[in-house]
DNA sequence: TTTATTTACGCAAACGTTTTCAGGATTCGG
DNA sequence: CCGAATCCTGAAAACGTTTGCGTAAATAAA
């Protein structure tokens, strides 16, 4: 069994004090160069590895930030990591990764857990079921810094960073009218998520715009289940027949918009068009190619991260003012073609 | 500003000792059961929550997992890490995120990492790059439990959890055979995967059971760049117009090989078949719908975090012998049709 | 030479927790 | 009423770092 190697046993193979060897490490202008030398040479040959906890404890600094986020089996959510893991790891920090399933109690046990100072900022987009948002005040009263990302919680105030949903959930719906749709469904996850919100008004006020009227029914709220969320489209479609158009406000939606009208028969896009918010990139491989309305996912992660980051190596709390809104893509493809 | 609340704290308020406190708080039978109460009520009100990083060094046990995938971006990988997470919260443990992007620098980067206490465990599936293993032998030499899942590193002793390669190798290329393919190229992503060979080996021997012969030039060796990939693949098919089946070793082959056909205009499943390793939910809504292995990934992550954090919490390393192969299943859909 | 100033290093406290050890108070058998 | 056992509690060390402060030696200024 091979002795710790650490400050100690460095010190004492050195005959230098630990402080002198932590110094050392650190490479402070108060130990001559070569001193410096000989410790470098030696914790390299050693292998040391600071301990990251002693550290974190000591200094109250732990080079972690938390991302917590619904799901992360999701074009979208995968993508921003990509970004987030990628800023982190040019600041030398490290990414815990929590997943709430869009369910809040998870997310409330989730905050909880992260209060014991074990990250020093946190990434987050919301749940869709949280209604009651005390469980994140008590992390800024804690003073861990905070920044929203795409599924932001408009009642706490830190920064947030998201796209232009309410220009896209109108341009989405325009581009169904425009292709000569008259019905047009939307489909979203959540009616309390601002950012479902925001598209839903686009939606509404594209119709407005084109003298159509906004009818309650064609407005369809899913949730995680796929089948099920299939199921209610099926009868959406099969209540109203007369739909020529589909607004999905996420991706899994549009998909179960596919099985639904495979299951009813339905051609897309010559009975029914579908336009969907999504990061798939084979969009174009589906079956009609998809019309998307494409967010800069990893943009987003990359955007926020240093955002985040930027606060806490600067010990700063993230404010209102760092917001960002970044601009989706609409791609028009197959399933919307005139 | 509000003063720090710690066992230090609540002992001044409670009038008792720090290690009563701390006893109290972890449910130890050497304190009464009035005071253990007392304890609690006053930790409850000021949202007490014990730092992480204190309890860990002093614990030498940090209650967090280390997952390091090349990629996240990838419906396999981002299962796994659902199954991961899942068994994770479930023992109440945290896990850090690493992507090494399929390069074996940023491997041995992280490797590095990791060697610093942080973690109490590893779940990893190796670059594909990565030729030396020096950096995770130094891992397992620091103690460090660890489990490969899929992309296993056969050097490292130690627990794997991996599909049952070969055979869905072979079972998917007798698939092409028995649709009645005579030339089926096989695309993979790195020679010196081992998973990559079990599947290379399952698909010359389907062809030698096939009484066909094994022919070199249709193997072809894809990287990270899907843009690059569509223009080999489609150079493959040019130069040897015969092949008439694909067999895509990962997803993302597969996806390549669809737009490589698109672009030259054969008909996939009349002039080319195609079937490929894939964890797409929406394969069946592809143009035409993909056949696929599927491998249990959520599964797979599972099995991995149940293996590790049982060495983990018993304090014992991890073993060959734990090693677990679970089934992929093989979907047969358009693609494949005769 | 004396007095400042700089340089290079060590001592020891601190971060917040867990845990060993010991001891005072209470209870109980005899 | 004495001894032992039982029950609670506290003091203090330890985990491995970082860092304020002190200080001896070396150098510079006088």
């Amino acid at each position: 069994m091979m002795p710790p190697v650490n400050l100690k046993s460095l010190a004492q193979a050195l005959n230098l004090s630990i402080a002198t060897v932590s110094r050392a490490l650190q490479d402070s202008h108060e130990v001559s160069t070569a001193t410096k030398e000989r410790v470098r040479v030696l914790a390299a040959e050693l292998n040391y590895q600071p301990n990251a906890y002693a550290s974190s404890l000591r200094r109250n600094l732990s080079k972690t930030i938390g991302v917590v986020i619904p799901e992360v089996n999701n074009h979208f959510f995968s993508l921003a990591i990509n970004g987030i893991e990628e800023v982190a790891r040019q600041h030398d920090f490290h990414v815990l990764i929590y997943l709430t399933h869009d369910d809040y109690a998870r997310e409330v046990a989730i905050a909880q857990y992260l209060t014991g100072g074990r990250i020093d900022g946190l990434l987050m987009s919301v749940a869709s079921g949280s209604q009651n948002f005390a469980h994140l005040h008590k992390l800024q009263e804690n003073k861990l810094p905070i920044v929203f990302f795409d599924r932001v919680c408009e009642e706490v105030s830190t920064a947030k960073v998201t796209t232009n949903d309410y220009e896209s959930g109108f341009r989405a719906t325009q581009h169904l009218l425009e292709a000569g749709c008259r019905y047009v469904a939307h489909l979203l996850v959540s009616d309390n998520l601002s950012i479902g919100r925001s598209r839903m008004q686009g939606y509404a006020a594209a119709l407005q715009a084109h003298g159509l009227p906004y009818d309650e029914d064609l407005v369809l709220s899913g949730g995680n289940d796929q089948e099920r969320n299939a199921v209610l489209i099926q009868e959406l479609l099969e209540r109203r027949p007369e739909i020529d158009g589909i607004f999905a406000s996420v991706e899994h939606l549009a998909i179960a918009s596919y099985h639904a009208c495979q299951r009813l028969g339905r051609r897309i896009p010559e009975q029914v068009k579908i336009i969907g918010f999504s990061n798939l990139e084979i969009a174009a491989l589906l079956n009609p190619a998809l019309t998307t309305i494409t967010q800069p996912a990893y943009d987003i992660g990359r955007e926020a991260a240093t955002i985040l980051l930027r606060a806490v190596t600067r010990k700063k709390p993230t404010l209102p003012g760092q917001s960002l809104v970044l601009e989706s893509v609409l791609f028009a493809r197959a399933s919307t073609a005139g």
